[in-house]
DNA sequence: TATATTTGCAACCGAATGGTTTCTCAATCT
DNA sequence: AGATTGAGAAACCATTCGGTTGCAAATATA
């Protein structure tokens, strides 16, 4: 089953998990208790996390530490760079109207 | 039925329909003609972008122009920010380490 | 006016999705 | 050793998804 980031991110949960484990590492168990799910769901969506490479597991005992791999997240901002160059030239014509606004005044 | 962006731009079809009609504004039908699909699925795709407004239509005599709604995009770069935030604050460690061993060196 | 074109909508279909329950396995504790 | 705990895997289920086909409405063209 192939996976990609933005499949993985569409999932409102699965979200939230990435944001709950982006500053610190958190077991399956303690991940699963800030939501209204079983244990085994979470389990399914760090598996699908794993598979896309978002997240890394560190074995610890019998608990495994689940962590965010930050690197992957850029690539959705690499995404974004092919329109931020058309925001960002957007953002130029209003200011040179602006500017002209501003000439005209004087 | 709930949309959002993220769902949207989760589809592979979607994400190339929003890079085509980024620079300009196409119709259903000459959109399609660039997938390997039919008209109608096409026209389920901009129905669904057009739920979560990420796109935006202009009606012009039997034909329908969709453009991209740019600043729609700037919500996930906003989402991303939260990250970004630490992903800078790595690259500053590393940085701090890499003149470490600068100053060791000399 | 009759015909062709552009488009959206509804119905249907197979596959995927997210969730639950049950089970198994390994590590830890008494 | 026996019981408990943390975690993944499998089976199952209802729902959603993406696609196709067929149809209807509106506009343009002959």
């Amino acid at each position: 089953m192939r996976r990609d980031i933005f499949q993985a991110i569409a999932d409102p949960t699965r979200r939230a998990i990435i944001i709950l484990i982006a500053s610190q590492a958190m077991t399956p168990n303690a991940i699963a208790d800030n939501f209204h799910t079983t244990r085994q769901s979470v389990s399914k969506h760090l598996r699908i996390l794993t598979e896309c490479e978002l997240v890394k597991q560190e074995q610890q005992g019998r608990e495994i530490y689940y962590s965010l791999e930050i690197e992957k997240m850029k690539e959705i901002d690499k995404w974004l760079n092919q329109f931020r160059k058309i925001w960002e030239t957007r953002f130029n014509q209003l200011d040179k109207v602006l500017l002209t606004m501003k000439k005209q005044k004087k």
